[in-house]
DNA sequence: AATGAATGAGTCTTCATTCAT
DNA sequence: TATGAATGAAGACTCATTCAT
């Protein structure tokens, strides 16, 4: 078989895995589910993919360049400033998390590993075979590259003057992400949150998307001075 | 046996629940292990929880009072602006996470039950054992008291002038709440991101409160000609 | 307490068990059920009753009393034919089980201890909780007692010709008796064959009785004769 | 491994199951006993059946085919009156009841859960491990034969004259059926009852018979004294 | 008589993984 | 490459029964 039909088997293997991940959760899908569903038998499934768990980082895999090209596609384009850029990522971001549940998942899932890795004390609880995936360790040097693309938007603000100049590009950035992670964690529970709570999905998204804004280009109130020194003149 | 005694098995049963949770995970944690480490019999756990998700939500009711405890104290000392309060409490809430890791996955673990409780589509999906669990039961109910007060501090910033009067209080706290939750999914993978980006725990975290606080209040230069003009009057 | 309140209380568990075992079946009903039925505690069931299977057996045991008492019934009732006594049991007998279907089950399961018991190589594979009961033991005592009454039923007929003569009383007997046992069975399979075979309950219970008839009496043509004698007149 | 090695494993299991069935009953064989005697893993026996229900449904299906052999034996052989056929059908029943407890306790319990199948009130309560069990829906489609098979025997014996002509072929074979299952059922007690009542197995079953075929014939001893004493007025 | 907390043996079932072919 | 039969460890949960009070 050449390496290309082996490629293909593979694929269709990782497609069935996130088809299944998605609808029935990582422990509730089994192998067999994923051979049968494949076509392919148990056995088969291991040839390409060690274990269960190097499916499932196979998969995060997947979804990190996913995510990547997200922060890429919004990065190439031209001729917006950093601040805009932020702001269609931040909706690309929210929509991709709501549009891919399982994969937004499996990366967040990824950056829980990363702690413990991170952590030389909690190393060595980290499964073994997730260590000793090759899809984590491609995951481990490229995950990064969301964040140096956001930076980089960040950098762009900051050199084309829509965000402020005083702000640290890294931690500026970092915060925005965190701002999107906590929002897709608090967007469901939000939204029904009704009676006594007034806030609904509809409302919140724009405010939120305002407040990041104005987290970073200064506020309203910054203008109002000049408006009124304007009044001066 | 009077009923205090039984509430201190109760609670001997559950510390040691959260002891191996924390120690070993919810899956790891086997029901056997919670009955040694109790010292009493396997059955006797099955009669003070109705099974292992019913202990798990009772855990997580624990973490939820936990959090609530640190809103209420945050929220009761007088004579602190409602800016202070929020950052105040985003230190408390950071500090928090830290300390209480499995509290705190218990929370957002419970938040992602809500999310699929509250879709009538997705509810049906739901371990039946969650949904007849009384402490889950009692957790729907007290879901929203973190966010009321997080809004009520919010509200006093908005009236004693410490935080843009143009903001809305829900909006505003729950944005707030985002970035705190995010802030605690990236810390780890920050803080060790090392060689190309500089951005460290020390010094993420005080720039990370500081945008928070701009975002509220709006920005330093944005303040200081609101106060000059001030005082032309 | 006087004895008469503690054979109030033995009887209130006895018929709440009845009732369970009615509904839920004898495995499904817990003792625990039983008790928090009756309005008592777990410990007070076993005060009144040995075990679980002693309870049962006083379950079986007020069964048989109560077919006992369908025997008594029909037997008492004067000027009757032995032929019309055995067929208004069997009516009798028809309605009991279905009205009645736990309480059959156990007299029927009391038969099958019955036979384990008697085989000497079987007796001790039964379940000493059920020998040391007093219930079972009383069972074993009354055990013939509907069956010689019905076959003084059948003597009846033998003796008012209502019967063939040359039949054995006990023999007759017992082949309707067990002709009862197993329509009983087979009622509810029947009653629902449809299609291809066209047996209903309507038309076969008629049918039945009549065969039962003509067993014990001798058939239609035996009879002719006696018509065509009786025209000479 | 070929399928027919697949199927003779699958026959071993089955074999194992119902050795142990017989011996220790349902409830007190335990599945690793069944896998531990057919020398293989406990994993394999739910490969091959899918649970303790199904193996026995299985054992089930086997009792029937076993029964239904039975009365194919009979209907097969030419040159009988359509009594005889019936005679000698009860003859080799009560001898297959005999020798073969289990399967008929098998089949017995079969008839009940068909009779909750076909109430529709009661039918969610039945298991529904046994529901899906797919040996469970080929004795549902089966169940009949035997009835056939007997009706026909019937039908026979009313074409020959060996059976009195005004009978309905389905409610006559029923009826015997039922004689049938009773008689099993009450020839353990029956056999032993000893002292009082002096009806013991050996004379029982020709007397038994004798009346199921009077029932069927018509008796003509019955006829011819009445005549002789008719004739003596 | 009455309570109810406490026991613990008992079992079905699942499923990732392996390996002979 | 590909199969699928075979493994076996692992674990949640039940419930009749007891016994200290």
């Amino acid at each position: 078989m050449p390496s290309s039909a082996r490629e293909k088997k593979s694929k269709l293997i990782l497609d069935v895995a996130i088809k299944l991940f998605t609808h029935k959760g990582y422990v509730a899908t089994k192998m067999e589910d994923v051979a049968k569903e494949a076509g392919i038998s148990k056995g088969l499934t291991y040839f390409y993919f060690k274990n269960k768990e190097d499916l499932y980082m196979a998969v995060t895999k997947k979804a990190f360049d996913e995510l990547k090209s997200i922060f890429r596609d919004i990065y190439k384009v031209k001729g917006k400033s950093g601040l805009q850029m932020i702001t269609d990522l931040s909706h690309a971001y929210i929509d991709f998390t709501q549009a891919n549940r399982m994969y937004y998942a499996a990366i967040l899932n990824f950056m829980d590993l990363v702690q413990q890795y991170n952590h030389e004390s909690l190393r060595a609880e980290i499964d073994p075979q997730i260590l000793e995936s090759e899809h984590f360790q491609k995951l481990l040097e490229i995950q990064h590259d969301c964040g140096k693309l956001g930076i980089q938007m960040i950098s762009n603000g900051l050199r084309d003057g829509s965000i402020r100049p005083e702000l640290s590009a890294e931690i500026a950035f970092y915060t925005v992400w965190s701002m999107l992670i906590g929002y897709e964690r608090l967007m469901g529970p939000v939204g029904y949150e009704g009676k006594e709570i007034k806030i609904h999905l509809e409302n919140w998204k724009p405010g939120f998307i305002k407040l990041l804004q104005d987290m970073l280009k200064g506020t309203v109130q910054a203008t109002k001075p000049q408006v009124v020194q304007a009044s001066l003149f």
